[in-house]
DNA sequence: CCGCCTCCTTAACCTTTGTTGGGAACCGGC
DNA sequence: GCCGGTTCCCAACAAAGGTTAAGGAGGCGG
């Protein structure tokens, strides 16, 4: 794979989300990445685990999720492009959930070693890189509220519109239809509902012409009313460094 | 309010937790803090502010919060001597939920600027503070599931027994009873659940004599069954550096 | 000591979501 | 093109939790 499609997606992220110089630029594109593809709903890391590397999304899709003792599982969070989903294992040793890929995807592995290094001599790239993981941590803010708080259809909805938002940023969402490769399982488990009421949800969307959800896209149809449902505030995204 | 008393508790916190070597702390001591009683209730910063300082909790409680727009409110977090719930603030200029404090409180202000210098200077100072918003991250991950996928007895042992825990940490729960200075509406709004479900809760709780929250207070009655319904599983605080 | 306000408590009823169990549609591999 | 496994879909019933309403206990200021 030409190197420059691995770096792009990250890049753009961080320019846009964060502001980079072309030092910095220069820096991260230095970093040695290890790319591989990775099947559907491989592990990526394993809770328990040590990881030694931080894993870079190129192509594909992957989510976070923790499996209670009774087995129940949640979704924590849905992982796109240009993310780094596991950046907080570069102080977190072990890993306290999974990272699964949810279709075929190109991953590009970076050592913690040269993180490290990195981060000691760039402190300006260091802060970016803490700066994702600090909106990383204001995305589960949002999605405690929205499991506590919303009924299920507005789970839903800003579910649907927080992903079609960061889809934005690596222009992965243009017009009304994007790529959310869940199983209806899946949606449950993020939303923290059975499969069989995350079915209701998605058929009631769809009757009441707001979103159709199948086969692993969204096509929305009436944006007002999918506003309305999601109640969606865009500024816990910090997709803007000077706002 | 004597220096010491000041910077003990996050030290302790930070050795514990992080790891800090003697120029570390001596670094962290030459911080400077202004000390500030808070009253109960009352905001420490706001949602939509752009904070200049971050607060260290010297002595008292404070949660973290957002509000839907339909007036909804969920509890994010609970924050306890040692912590600064608004570290995140250095790199998110613009607060996305609120901070508030629960019982009358001593508060101590750091200035983005200074702490800025420290990490810029002492790399190693600079991690263990990322280290510090990563176990956020990692606790606002086990909040998700509590809210998400157990039903509201187990959410609430699960709650108490993080919040124990952590208290152990700074010296705050010896024996079996502990400080928990939330009403039942706030322990609804961190469960996700309304007020008057969280009173049968916590009656059938008692009930059972599994535990006793009045009067801001928790008594362990059992341990035995709290931590077979909490279902608790400590890695996700990363409490030691090494394991 | 009184009155007010907050917090706790409870009951009756209603709504949302979970459970169980089944069938249909789709997809990839042979 | 068929077969077996997912995934989707749906209905009937059960349970958890929400709503509304109202009384009681306790603390604090006048």
């Amino acid at each position: 794979m030409d190197r420059e499609t691995v770096y792009a997606p990250l890049l753009r992220r961080l320019t846009i989300v964060s502001g980079l110089d072309e030092p910095d630029i220069a820096a991260i594109r230095a970093l040695p990445i290890a790319v591989r593809q990775w099947d559907a709903g491989r592990a990526i890391v394993a809770d328990g685990q040590r990881p030694t590397d931080c894993c870079l999304v190129v192509e594909g899709f992957c989510v976070r999720s923790k499996t209670t003792v009774s087995g129940q599982r949640q979704i924590l969070s849905i992982h796109i492009p240009g993310e780094i989903p596991d950046l907080q294992s570069l102080y977190l040793r072990r890993m306290d959930h999974d990272i699964i890929s949810l279709v075929p995807s190109t991953l590009g592995f970076i050592s913690h070693a040269s993180l490290r290094a990195l981060t000691r001599e760039k402190p300006n790239v260091a802060e970016v890189l803490w700066r994702e993981t600090l909106i990383d941590a204001a995305i589960f803010r949002e999605w405690i509220v929205n499991v506590g708080q919303r009924p299920a259809t507005s789970r839903l909805a800003h579910t649907v519109v927080e992903l079609r938002r960061r889809l934005v940023v690596t222009g992965r969402a243009a017009g009304d239809t994007f790529e959310m490769p869940l199983t209806q399982e899946q949606i449950g488990e993020a939303l923290g509902i059975t499969p069989v009421h995350a079915n209701r949800v998605i058929k009631q969307l769809r009757e009441e012409r707001i979103i159709d959800i199948s086969r692993g896209r969204v096509v929305v149809l009436d944006e007002v009313k999918l506003a309305e449902l999601a109640q969606f505030d865009d500024r816990y995204l910090h997709q803007d460094p000077f706002l």
